[in-house]
RNA sequence: GUGCGUUUAGCUCAGCUGGAUAGAGCGUUUGGCUACGGACCAAAAGGUCGGGGGUUCGAAUCCUCUAACGCACGCCA
């Protein structure tokens, strides 16, 4: 369906045409000063140097070109050149019944789906989430949800930290406590237990408790090191163990993530990569792309329009080892050879910008990826606490995810108990839902690109921009709706009609940007003008709602009318919330 | 040192890619409740848009200089 404010550009096109200038001045926009008219075109000021004309006469000849449009109610030529414009009420309800009527309520599937791959999650194996893991978990999840609303083939892939000195230093810390596993005895050629040797609470203690002590001990960490070693060239203990880790890991991650709403479509690994190394490594070589430098091998970056000096991005260590370098690059071959993406969005923090524009500048140079083929980097700020730094934990540690969670619906449970009665396992429920809005929300409503400070009293208040005010508002109005149909009617069987005040037709003007706030916030990867969208159209709603009596009003045919335009209202803001991430109870 | 980012009301943030009087929320002050859910609504106070210069009919927005803060700058991930 076209948007609104192509409808209205067509009309200004044939208004300025007709009265005899060029199209391309004929462009409106949404208006800044809603006293005065709904829709704005600047252009006859931007017209008035290539005509020599003053802007209020080209201002007047368009507005006299205009007065046969159905489109508008109310045109106006105000000095010194503005045109202002009030939509007809009915051609805005008749806008509003197409978009009811619509699959898509009116958004448009693109034309040419792309197959897009987003990277995010970025969580690591037996370590557990914590809540610098949140936010690209929050954020990719709603990218990846806006592109598949608008029709794309969107594939999200966790991409875990699975490989590394991490899993040598757990094998390390695993023998040194219990010697006697069969993993260790070398002579062992039998089958391996199917049970993990440890629990996920076990097996979360001991990758910190290794990693401080190799820090202190070098001998600990020369033999992590060598057990990494070991592992990657296939030892059959270890490589039982590791299965053992990550399946018992893998469990765990996938609780927490769905905890959150968030699902993803891959759960490649980082070693999933490691067998397209040895044959990208020499082609780099053969091709003449990768050179050494200090003794390690290198692929020069940089260009020439570059404002500062791009290091080369490097490929192998001087020591030969592999390096997240390489296993980036290799992860891109892996995922061309596997799905051929159209692109690939990479949601991770904003402080790798650099080391991203490395790698992409390498896959692009040494064609692992085609021409056209795109590479996205979405770097996201950090999450401050109050103080402005580093979100922790009262005592300073880092705070896990799940005891963000556990601590913020408990919040939540105390406040909707506290206000209604309320059987105690539905008020669980529903804390646990409005407890996500208020974290994700929160989040999302920030741009993503910035740091942003994580206030739990602010984001889980039910008053003001937040996730639960959202909630709140979309109750309200399923609890008109149940009514309504408690009073033996039915919905749908009416239709919007044109606004009879002001706040309804202020709704209105809300309800049909829709389509637009989708599409851009989607080509800007910007979650956060959704957020802002729907809170301007809760309060459009809470407005009308405050001055109009709707279940009480009398004409049918008016009560019935807008009966749908309340319709129109929830469904629009669930596509909303369901796309940012989260739902909606029915009660709360 | 070099590059990038940020700086808008007391606090937390928007600002539709150059338009009219710079907008919200929280907090403060005031008014409206036995309700289609007051977990709401209405209103007031509060800003030389970090600072200087420039571009033009017009700048928070573009250019330039500058300050403060943050981040990143090959063998970590």
């Amino acid at each position: 369906m076209k948007k609104i404010i192509e409808r209205i550009n067509e009309e200004m096109i044939k208004a300025f045409t007709k009265a005899g200038y060029d199209a391309e001045f004929a462009k409106a926009t949404l208006s800044n000063r809603p006293d005065l008219c709904e829709y704005q075109c600047n252009g006859a000021m931007a017209a008035a140097k290539r005509y020599k004309k003053a802007p209020i006469l080209i201002a007047n000849d368009v507005v006299s070109a205009l007065s046969q449009s159905n489109v508008f109610s109310e045109v106006n030529a105000v000095n010194p050149g503005f045109i202002n414009l009030r939509l007809h009420p009915e051609f805005l309800a008749s806008y509003l019944r197409a978009m009811q009527a619509d699959e898509n309520l009116s958004v448009e599937k693109v034309k040419n789906p792309k197959t897009i791959m987003i990277d995010y999650g970025g969580a690591n194996v037996a370590k557990p989430l914590h809540v610098g893991h949140l936010r690209s978990a929050i954020i990719g999840e709603s990218i990846k949800r806006m592109g598949r609303f608008l029709g794309h083939h969107m594939i999200g892939d966790v991409h875990l930290g699975d490989w590394g000195l991490q899993m040598g230093l757990i094998i390390t810390e695993l023998k040194k406590r219990q010697p006697d596993l069969v993993y260790f005895d070398e002579t062992y050629e039998g089958e391996y237990p199917k049970e993990a040797p440890f629990t996920i609470s076990e097996l979360e203690e001991i990758y910190p408790t290794a990693n401080a002590y190799a820090k202190e001990h070098p001998e600990f960490k020369e033999e992590a090191m060598h057990a990494t070693y070991l592992l990657q060239k296939g030892s059959r203990g270890y490589v039982a163990l590791w299965h053992h880790i990550l399946e018992v890991s893998i469990a765990d991650l996938k609780k927490n993530y769905s905890n959150l709403d968030v699902t993803f479509d891959l759960w490649k690994k980082e070693s999933d990569a490691q067998p397209y190394i040895p044959e990208m490594v020499q082609y780099m070589k053969d091709n003449g792309y990768a050179h050494l430098d200090d003794g390690a091998l290198v692929v020069d970056v940089k260009e020439e329009t570059d404002t500062k000096e791009i290091p080369p991005c490097m490929i192998l260590k001087s020591d030969g080892a592999s390096l997240y370098n390489t296993t980036d690059l290799a992860t891109i071959v892996e995922r061309m050879k596997l799905f051929h993406p159209d692109e690939i969005i990479y949601v991770v923090d904003k402080r790798q910008e650099l080391y991203f524009t490395q790698v992409f500048r390498c896959a692009r140079k040494t064609k692992l990826v085609e021409e056209d083929t795109e590479l996205k980097f979405l770097g996201f700020g950090t999450m401050n606490g109050k103080d402005g730094k580093p979100f922790k934990t009262r005592d300073g540690g880092v705070m896990r995810l799940e005891r963000l969670l556990s601590e913020i619906n408990e919040e939540m449970y105390k406040k909707i108990i506290e206000n209604h009665e309320i059987d105690p396992d539905e008020a669980r429920k529903t804390a646990e839902i409005v407890a996500l809005s208020a974290i994700k929300y929160g989040d999302l409503s920030n741009q993503a690109s910035k740091d942003y400070i994580f206030d739990v009293d602010r984001f889980t208040s039910f008053e003001g921009n937040t996730g639960p005010y959202i909630l709140y508002t979309i109750v309200r109005i399923k609890s008109i709706l149940n009514r309504y149909q408690g009073l033996g009617k039915k919905l749908g069987e009416e239709i919007i009609g044109i606004p009879w005040n002001e706040s309804e037709k202020a709704m209105m003007l809300e309800i049909v940007k829709f389509n637009q706030v989708m599409e851009t916030a989607y080509e800007e990867l910007a979650p956060h003008k959704i957020c802002s969208y729907i809170y301007d159209l809760a309060n459009a709603f809470n407005r009308f709602y405050h001055e109009t009596k709707i279940l009480s009003e009398e004409d049918e045919k008016k009560r019935a009318g807008w009966i749908q335009l309340l319709v129109l209202t929830k469904d629009v803001l669930e596509n909303c919330i369901q796309v940012l991430g989260f739902s909606s109870p029915e009660r709360m």
